[in-house]
DNA sequence: TTGAAAGCGCTAACAG
DNA sequence: CTGTTAGCGCTTTCAA
């Protein structure tokens, strides 16, 4: 019985058929070489391999140039519609430059990267494109030192130099406090994404910048950091932004770190018997799938999320093949979508 | 520049520190081989394994022994919610037994499904678990004629004995018509999905079987198939029903084949001012995230995704050490979860 | 219990 | 233009 794995024709195989030498074979087809090798030759080889379905080995192949041709793409979690359309773009390009993609899930857990880094290295991938960075990431700080290159996408670490995609959060944050000022509103609260995440970080500080930009004041009691990027955070966060305010103090406004954090401002708003805009307009982050069917249909700042992943895998292959050696950063458009959540104060 | 180790040490240079042969070193770290080697051996090499943070180098491993401890996860579609929770409870199980996973993406396609497996197959993949079957596939009919193992996930392919994990659609469909009927209905429409994939089909079969079960008769203007699974697939569907049907003989309620098409659905109704439930009622069907969001919350059928990706693996892993050599096929029990689009026929 | 040696399939110098 | 050669890092006989 043959072990598995233990499969398809070599390059001696076709070798054999043809009658040259291996070494002739790999020339004939590998395009980088194929010039140094007589044209009837490589035709001849070319229909062995096709005959024989040849493929070659990539372990065979890695161990000799000590190159996987595989990138990892590290996700904080899967299962939030952010990132999918990330690794749909990012595989896109990579993909298409021949190289293979490993993913994997960190569960939003610093541990847990450090062993997916780490499996990854040991899986010899040619580069990492991470997604799941936390503002204070030790682990991908010094996986920067490494001589693999490493892209960081959607978040950022504090005080690293390493290539980076995000979307524009300062911007998408002030069009949403534009939005809100524009349609005449002055109490506008803020609930916060985790502020040790660089999203929810820059979204917190461009919220109170643009709040000044547009001549409002910031009430401290009407900002709430949520403790993840989650429904029920976003939800624990409204319930006490509206324990802590009374009718004259309430907000009429909230911008949210992002669409989980809207939902779960919805619902402590039906709980409440707040209707919303009537009572409070909410503005989310991201346009997640599926956000323009909720009741009332959220408005929010969408996010190019493929494009981020795109991009970065762009980044990478330059990377790979030296191309660019220059640290990039590369900050994406966002747009605001109006819909339903939002409306003149009463 | 290069900090030391980045290089990664080898079985040879932790064979030198200790002044051994790298044949001894292999066999002390290997748990199999452990027990042939002297301990205090084994205890010298761990520590200077530990010292050189020496790791095995997979594709050297993997050319001898001709496996690559990697399996392959294809996907119709990523970014569709469905499947993330399969992958990542396939992933979950996969990466407990020291297996990668490779994760690829169809687009729905059958050939990109054909490409994919194809790279999949030469990155040396020890076995593929497929999401993304269709009723009629050659390829993975062939596929399975090889000497990788094949595991099928959520859809089957048409005879083909394929190992197969699947929720149980039969019963599935049966709750949701059971359901609809206790409530009164009897004009029950269903908005099938695509009757090229085994959930549509089998989904459709079984709500005429529920319908005679219990005495109801199956009205054919009121069985539609949707293209695809989509929102817009379930809207194009949806606007047909009611078109070919007056007040007399429009549904009273509607079974869908997913959730995106009771999305459309939910559009369509809206448009042309019907109200759900009091007017139509409407199941879905696989309860993806923030279905009990929408207005009204979704009465769906739950299917345990991520069990469904985890059993796939478990499987897998089976067939991987030869432990498993039957073609088993688990059916696992869904859920009725009753919400806010269902309610008496008035 | 350990060493020696033979490759796994491929690439890349170096000859010819 | 093509053959030869020498490994990449590891596992696994076969001896000792």
């Amino acid at each position: 019985m043959r072990p598995p794995g233990a499969r398809g024709a070599t390059l001696k195989d076709v070798a054999d058929r043809v009658g040259v030498h291996p070494g002739t074979v790999s020339r004939a087809l590998n395009p980088a070489t194929q010039g140094m090798v007589n044209p009837d030759t490589v035709r001849k080889v070319q229909r062995a391999a096709k005959e024989l379905a040849y493929r070659p080995n990539p372990m065979a192949r890695g161990l000799k140039t000590s190159r996987s041709m595989t990138v990892g793409i590290i996700v904080p979690d899967i299962t939030n519609p952010l990132f999918p359309p990330i690794v749909k773009g990012a595989e896109a390009v990579l993909t298409e430059a021949g190289y293979t993609c490993l993913i994997g899930n960190t569960d939003n857990d610093i541990h847990r990267e450090r062993d997916v880094l780490e499996a990854f290295i040991g899986r010899q991938v040619d580069g990492l494109i991470v997604a799941s960075a936390q503002l204070e990431d030790e682990v991908l700080r010094h996986a920067a030192d490494g001589d693999r290159p490493l892209v960081l996408v959607n978040r950022r670490v504090e005080g690293a130099r390493i290539p980076l995609v995000v979307g524009d959060d300062a911007g998408g944050m002030e069009m949403a406090v534009r939005h809100l000022a524009e349609l005449g509103h002055t109490r506008i609260a803020h609930l916060a994404g985790p502020q040790f995440l660089s999203t929810g970080r820059a979204r917190a500080r461009a919220f109170r910048q643009s709040m000044h930009e547009f001549g409002l004041t910031v009430d401290p009691s009407l900002v709430l950091e949520c403790a993840t990027y989650s429904v029920e955070a976003g939800a624990a966060a409204a319930a006490a932004l509206f324990e802590a305010t009374d009718a004259a103090s309430a907000p009429t406004a909230i911008a949210c770190g992002n669409d989980q954090i809207a939902i779960g401002t919805y619902d402590v708003m039906r709980e409440r018997g707040l209707r919303c805009p009537e009572d409070v307009s909410v503005v989310g982050y991201n346009d997640m799938p599926y956000v323009d069917k909720l009741a009332p249909p959220l408005t929010t700042i969408r996010v190019p999320h493929p494009l981020l992943g795109a991009e970065a895998a762009r980044i990478m292959l330059r990377l790979l093949t030296g191309e660019d050696t220059a640290t990039s950063v590369i900050s994406l458009p966002v747009e605001l979508v109006v819909r339903g959540s939002t409306a003149p104060p009463r």
